[in-house]
DNA sequence: GCGGATCAC
DNA sequence: GATGGTGATCCGC
């Protein structure tokens, strides 16, 4: 375990560049993990984006070995405190333990690889990558062999696989095929829960009533009718909460299941040596910061370290990764969610051109314009994002007295924000526009005033 | 309410 | 030569 940590600045620098692509992932299994960091490194290396990407390393860092002085700084009666607010708080919530319900997450396998297959069959058995030169959004299994991986650049997944065939996105077909799923998840649980086009959450309690049927014959029904409507294969995980199901999802992927019976000793057993890192909601850096703050590696050791989560995090961080670690997830049914907000953003090379950069954030507004009225939204908090050309993120927003969706009163308000940020040399501008909340009640009249505008 | 950061897909 | 776009949430002001 500390063997590569320490090892890092010996010889290796590659080894302490990570990115959330050198991260073990299904399909991976056989593949040269050294060799692939090794060459991501060097493909990376001395560019805009890799210092950045120091930078931020850096701050992660700072914000560990800040946690470590907290820690280091427990009084043993403050340990005993914290301790008993721990052991009371997972008390509370082993009380909301909830076995009653059978949830299923059925996530598709690489998606769009996959339905890019469908329509163009010489791509089968060939390593296959969905997405550009600049990002990779799906690759095929066989691409996966080489270490290639969505979010990752196309030059560097050309470098790891030089026979690589790459297909640009194609949503409009994806949309497609991902309707057909959904009416197949439909008569299983009509008020699934779509987490994205090829991921969804059914509750099938009721399903497994109705047809007599356990979690596990239920999902291979399901995949069996997903593969004889769309031709496509997914994995299914069943498991007693959304957040084990989703776990279980990715085990016996592709083309796989996992059931995990609703009963607590086999839950604690499943999540006991579980790696964080494989929980929704825990990503690169939380698992880094949990790693190197706390020695925590397993879920097992969310509840170990309880005392000083309590200690360290807000009560919704530590509460969270106390449910981790009891394994407790949602079980109630999805809410309907009201969108908050809507953005487009858009990259292109760095400039600091500011008749092109008013240019971009004109189009951006008109674009989102269009797209507030086609959803016939309007807001009042108006965001501008800006990306440096040295990859640093910048927001500034405003709040307005009025509620506005026209592009000139986007452009507008916009532009005032750009300006005080000039001279700027930028590589990615988005506008963004949220809380409309009062505002849908006027919804018909803005209908009114579109039309009345063409 | 603002701005930075994290996360997911 | 080259590292995306959209939406959500949380924390610390």
């Amino acid at each position: 375990m500390a063997k590569s940590e320490s090892s890092g600045d010996t010889g290796r620098p590659w080894q302490s560049y990570h990115t959330v692509y050198t991260n073990a992932k299904a399909g991976m299994e056989g593949v040269d993990k050294e060799k692939v960091q090794r060459i991501v490194y060097e493909m990376s290396k001395g560019s805009k984006y890799f210092e950045n990407e120091e930078r931020k390393e850096a701050y992660i860092k700072q914000k560990i070995e800040n946690m470590q002085d907290q820690i280091a700084k427990l009084t043993d009666a403050d340990i005993s405190h914290y301790q008993k607010v721990a052991d009371k708080r997972i008390l509370e919530l082993e009380a909301t333990r909830d076995l009653t319900r059978i949830w299923l997450h059925v996530d598709m396998d690489a998606f769009y690889a996959a339905v890019e297959t469908l329509s163009n069959p010489s791509l089968n058995g060939k390593p296959m990558a969905v997405g550009s030169m600049s990002m990779i959004s799906t690759a095929n299994y066989e691409a996966r062999r080489f270490g290639v991986r969505a979010a990752m650049p196309g030059f560097i997944a050309r470098k790891l696989c030089p026979e690589l065939i790459f297909v640009p996105v194609d949503f409009k077909k994806y949309t497609h095929y991902s309707d057909l799923t959904r009416k197949v998840f439909q008569n299983y649980d009509p008020n699934f829960m779509a987490a994205s086009l090829d991921e969804a959450y059914l509750d099938i309690t009721n399903a497994c009533y109705e047809r007599d049927a356990t979690g596990g014959e239920i999902a291979e029904e399901l995949r069996k009718s997903v593969y004889e409507e769309t031709g496509l294969t997914c994995s299914a995980g069943v498991g007693p909460n959304r957040l084990l199901a989703k776990v279980c999802s990715d085990i016996n992927k592709p083309n796989g299941q996992f059931v995990l019976p609703n009963d607590r000793m086999a839950v604690m057993a499943f999540i006991s040596s579980l790696p964080i890192r494989k929980i929704g909601g825990i990503g690169k850096v939380t698992e880094h910061l949990l790693r190197d703050a706390f020695g925590i590696a397993t879920c097992e050791e969310m509840l170990q370290n309880s005392g000083f989560l309590c200690a360290l995090f807000s009560r919704s961080s530590a509460d969270f990764f106390l449910s981790v670690g009891l394994g407790l997830g949602r079980t109630d049914a999805p809410e309907v969610k009201l969108r908050k907000s809507i953005s487009n953003e858009r990259t292109f090379s760095a400039t600091d051109d500011e008749a092109f950069l008013y240019q971009k954030l004109a189009d951006l507004a008109e674009m989102l314009s269009v797209d507030m009225k086609k959803e016939g939204l309007c807001g009042r908090t108006l965001t501008l994002k800006l990306k440096t050309a040295s990859f640093e993120v910048r927001t500034r927003a405003v709040t307005l007295q009025k509620y506005i969706f026209s592009s000139e009163d986007i452009l507008k308000h916009a532009s005032k924000l750009l300006k005080a940020e000039l001279p700027i040399s930028l590589r990615l501008i988005a506008a963004s526009m949220g809380y409309w909340s009062v505002c849908s009640l006027l919804t018909d009249q803005i209908t009114e005033l579109w039309n009345f505008k063409f």
